[in-house]
DNA sequence: CTGAAAGCGCTTACAG
DNA sequence: CTGAAAGCGCTTACAG
């Protein structure tokens, strides 16, 4: 005799029973009421009702080689930008009824990263969503099937792949040139650690932009204390007036670093920062800055994403949805940190 | 004739077959190699090899009636101490082979809070971490059957769960009494928004054995901003010299807006917070706090499930895994908010 | 519209 | 130690 485990929940079959339909026409409704009679269908409302049934997700799973959760890949949850990203898709997945399974790409190396990869994929996701904040993708994209829903938000264009971009590129210079426009004989840039850095990008060609020399941008890690010894280094040279961090953080550590080396901000130099941290506007001063809409960036990446499940269920080709290139583009928010100049 | 779909990923059965070997054979080796004779166990490691097979975790989950998979329930997500808690657990649940999905309990209402957590359950997770900074806890714990491994984070103690307490009682009220010894004649708090704050208490309590009347606690919400204008109205206020945040960020606010009524930190008025947040060394001036080891607390979470998950996984009854209660505790960290107060 | 049958890829008693 | 059988709870052609 086989088990008599079964768990306290009624299955399909259950419901079919005090329903008087069989199985099948159960699953039919449960996909689609209308393929079921009228008269089956009160009753097996009822009988659903009555027995207060849930379908299980996991069988569901099983008989058709897909769950239904979307997978998130991201490297460090704990960055501000892959934190509110991260909120904005777990919010529309959630409101869609997905849950949202994570799975951390860390630099433990690229076979680590590899089998986090395939680990994800064998659960079958409806959808998998990457956050390419750091410019993973090329390491992880070809490993996932064109076959799979997926969206990629930020790196660098995928033709194939459906893409949200965050038009860093153009707030970068937009700010730049902004800062430009108050007055200053440059702009010095202080680089957040990537391969490819679009706002670095954008920096540069604004100064060219407006002949004016590029200062080598200044490298520096994800840590923000870090930035307080650049700070304190920039601070120390009276010929730099106008620093443009590749973030918020790094901004803030660098106004630290201008404080300890006896530099007032705006009054000496003016900081410019890129994310519109939380904190951004309760720091002292308030920090100007590029204000990402990445909760909304996370939102619309699920949006795309349920399109493209939508054709894998329905059994249609790959549509449009799994090409698509959308901007979600920064704006330019100024506060303290870069009031008027106040020349000796 | 049935679907001839089938993945293009090779089953238990196709293993089997290349190795000779019966798929119950497989299954036997795959929990447990040397439950397999010598012989059967290099065929069939050869033939895994061979194939590149891996295990359908979602076949298993079926049979097994649970899932690979921790189930992490948390409010907002975006707020640093749960960002950190989150990002402990992951790192760990990774570590050990176990995805992690978030079900975020909102306030959408109570309703739709077990909509989430029934949601969650139906997909048999292995276990489930609760985050509770918020005190969700009652409405939640009383719908996760005793049967399931269960850790909860913070919160009010439930003597049949396992749990994880940060102290924060003890941090709190070690910090009131550090502020008083600095010389100041009371300390004025800023709640954090929460039915019942263990940190209020404790500097209640540090303030009452210092035979020091409490002054009435000022409320305010998780958003850093709305801490700016307690922090100018505090600051209009001579008589206030020490203030104890119920956390950093709003730590940061008030210090904010301290600036703004024309008063310094740390020489008009000491500032102190809670959490260490990244940012707090980076402030200016750096900002005196507890530190709260979430990550810490989070890992910690996940080695304390596990051990219920595998008495569930060998049949074993709720062991002392299942009631345990661990303190994780903070530290007060000194920096210069809190610097020798000067007087006029 | 509807039911009997077969299948998804595993696991677990049951007999050897 | 090992294989044949039955089952986990769903879905999908296939015939009515």
């Amino acid at each position: 005799m086989p088990r008599t485990k079964r768990g306290t929940a009624p299955s399909i079959r259950d419901v079919a029973a005090v329903a008087n339909v069989s199985v099948p026409t159960m699953s039919r409704y449960l996909k689609d009421p209308s393929r079921v009679s009228e008269k089956k269908r009160v009753a097996i409302a009822a009988a659903i009702e009555k027995l207060n049934y849930r379908p299980n997700p996991i069988a569901r799973a099983l008989a058709l080689d897909m769950s239904e959760s979307i997978a998130v890949m991201s490297a460090d949850t704990r960055l501000y930008g892959r934190t509110q990203t991260f909120y904005g898709i777990e919010r529309k997945a959630q409101e869609i009824g997905y849950p949202t399974t994570i799975y951390v790409l860390d630099s433990r190396g690229g076979d680590w990263m590899l089998g986090s990869v395939r680990s994800c994929l064998d659960r079958s996701p409806a959808g998998v969503i990457l956050i390419d904040y750091d410019r993973l993708t090329d390491s992880v994209v070809s490993h996932i099937p064109t076959t799979t829903p997926l969206v990629i938000i930020g790196g660098p264009r995928h033709e194939d792949r459906a893409q949200i971009h965050l038009g860093e590129y153009d707030s970068a210079y937009t700010m730049t040139k902004h800062l430009l426009a108050l007055g200053h004989a440059t702009v010095h840039y202080v680089a957040v650690p990537s391969d490819v850095d679009a706002r670095e990008d954008g920096w540069r060609m604004a100064l060219s932009d407006a002949h004016v020399p590029a200062p080598a941008p200044i490298a520096t890690t994800w840590d923000a204390e870090k930035a307080i010894a650049i700070g304190q280094q920039l601070g120390n040279d009276d010929s730099v007036t106008a620093i443009f961090a590749g973030n918020d953080e790094i901004a803030m550590g660098v106004m630290r670093g201008l404080a300890i080396a006896g530099k007032r901000v705006p009054e000496d130099v003016i900081v410019a920062g890129f994310d519109d941290h939380t904190l951004s506007r309760v720091w002292n001063p308030p920090l100007t800055t590029i204000r990402q809409h990445f909760d909304e960036a996370g939102e619309h990446a699920v949006t795309m994403l349920k399109q493209q499940i939508d054709d894998v269920v329905n059994n249609r080709p790959r549509g449009e949805a799994w090409t698509m290139f959308d901007t979600i583009a920064g704006e330019l928010v100024e506060r303290e940190s870069t009031g008027e100049l106040v020349r000796g």
